[in-house]
DNA sequence: AAATCTCTCAACCGCCGCTGT
DNA sequence: GACAGCGGCGGTTGAGAGATT
């Protein structure tokens, strides 16, 4: 085995003992830091300085604050991570003691799963667009259907016609990605590019986290003595800055006229979810709908429907099919609760796609949390 | 009880921007 | 302006702990 530069240089690497610990902050707290390349050699430490100001900075420092994250720590790392991207030490800055590495480690554990199974892409705090891709052409080519259930799509004279071969095409992708558990996947991005005349999905993607200054501008605008904008809120304004306050508007609106997350077992028919359509701009999707999304793909209901829909499409292959479970696969995390392991008899109710268990640490209240009030336009307060 | 898998997080690495010469 | 040194940042890794088979 071959040693590193450092190691060849006689730098010690990999976790600090205590006894390092120790020498470390006494140095520190008799002489600073100063020069963290001159400190090593000062404190009579085995270390690089870089090695020696990591070990400061994430685990000695007197400030840090350690133990789990509270509710209110986790709704504030959404809400800066929404506005500010990746930047982590920005985020770190408007959380006493926590720091970058930290928020940057619970976001990629946590809070990215919590949000993906929640149908929220965790890049662009949007709805997952495959979810709503897939449940608009369900609602749309099955749910609408008459009663007793056909295919319209089969038929196809005078309804729009879905291609079957395409819808599980959609499906065989959404579950292959699904499946591979990772939830950076974001599907979909011609949707975003033929939905935005503006800007290319790729170029949306691209220009997040970057926010623009109207963006930073209206959240100064949000005061406590004014209503408050929920998270969902901001992040419709934010897929669509163009048209921002419109979507502000209207979300507010879709707020006062229907409470957000109804229990998809008390429903006959998915969710509309394109009930803006007539301006047929993705960013009109709310997280809520989204998250009712997850819900309706994730139920029995919904399952049964998708393999009679398998079943119809063997027929025309004659080829065999096995049945399977899509509401397993919508899980990105098998080994946590899923909505595919609650019957519609559970007493379980859903909220924004989680259950009443996981609002534990993701409340309802989520939604109407809002960014502190001394945020600049570089995002430190 | 052992083997295997999954998750967490401290630490490292490479890059970038700032500052001084 | 070019260069070097330095600190800071964000992405990634891998060891260890815990969970599962």
């Amino acid at each position: 085995m071959t040693k590193s530069s450092s190691e060849k240089n006689g730098l010690k690497k990999g976790p600090w003992t205590p006894e390092e610990d120790q020498k470390l902050i006494d140095y520190i707290q008799k002489h600073g830091h100063g020069k963290w390349r001159t400190l090593p050699k000062n404190a009579g430490l085995k270390r690089c300085g870089k090695s020696c100001r990591l070990r400061w900075a994430n685990y000695l420092r007197p400030d840090i604050k350690r133990g789990r994250f509270s509710f209110e720590e986790e709704e504030a790392i959404i809400q800066l991570h929404s506005v500010l991207g990746n930047k982590w030490s920005t985020i770190a800055a408007n959380l006493p003691g926590r720091t970058d590495n930290e928020i940057k480690n619970y976001w990629n554990t946590h809070i990215k799963k919590k949000l993906f199974k929640m149908g929220i892409d965790p890049v662009t705090h949007t709805p997952r667009l495959d979810v709503l891709q897939l449940a608009s052409i369900l609602n749309t080519s099955l749910f609408n259907s008459s009663p007793q259930f056909t295919y319209p799509f089969l038929s196809g004279v005078g309804r729009s016609v879905i291609n079957p071969s395409q819808l599980l095409s959609l499906l065989s992708t959404l579950l292959s990605c699904q499946s591979r558990n990772n939830p950076d996947i974001v599907l979909n991005h011609n949707s975003y590019q033929q939905n935005n005349n503006q800007l290319s999905g790729s170029t949306l993607l691209q220009n997040q986290p970057q926010c623009s200054q109207m963006q930073l501008d209206t959240l100064q605008t949000f005061q406590p003595n004014q209503p408050q904008v929920s998270l969902q809120e901001n992040l419709i304004a934010k897929s669509n800055p163009l048209n921002m306050e419109h979507q502000l508007m209207k979300s507010k609106l879709e707020h006062q006229i229907s409470p957000v997350a109804t229990s998809f077992s008390h429903q006959n028919t998915l969710p509309n979810l394109w009930h803006y359509n007539n301006e047929d701009n993705i960013s009109d999707l709310s997280i809520a709908q989204s998250s009712s999304a997850m819900q309706c793909l994730s139920s029995p209901k919904f399952n049964s429907i998708l393999n009679n829909l398998l079943e119809n499409q063997n027929l025309c292959n004659n080829e065999g099919m096995p049945n399977f479970n899509l509401s397993s696969l919508l899980s990105s995390t098998p080994s946590s609760s899923s909505p595919s392991t609650l019957n519609s008899s559970s007493s379980t109710t859903f909220v924004n796609g989680t259950t009443e268990d996981e609002r534990d640490t993701y409340g309802s209240n989520m939604l109407t949390y809002s960014i502190s009030n001394g945020l600049n336009n570089s995002g430190l307060l």
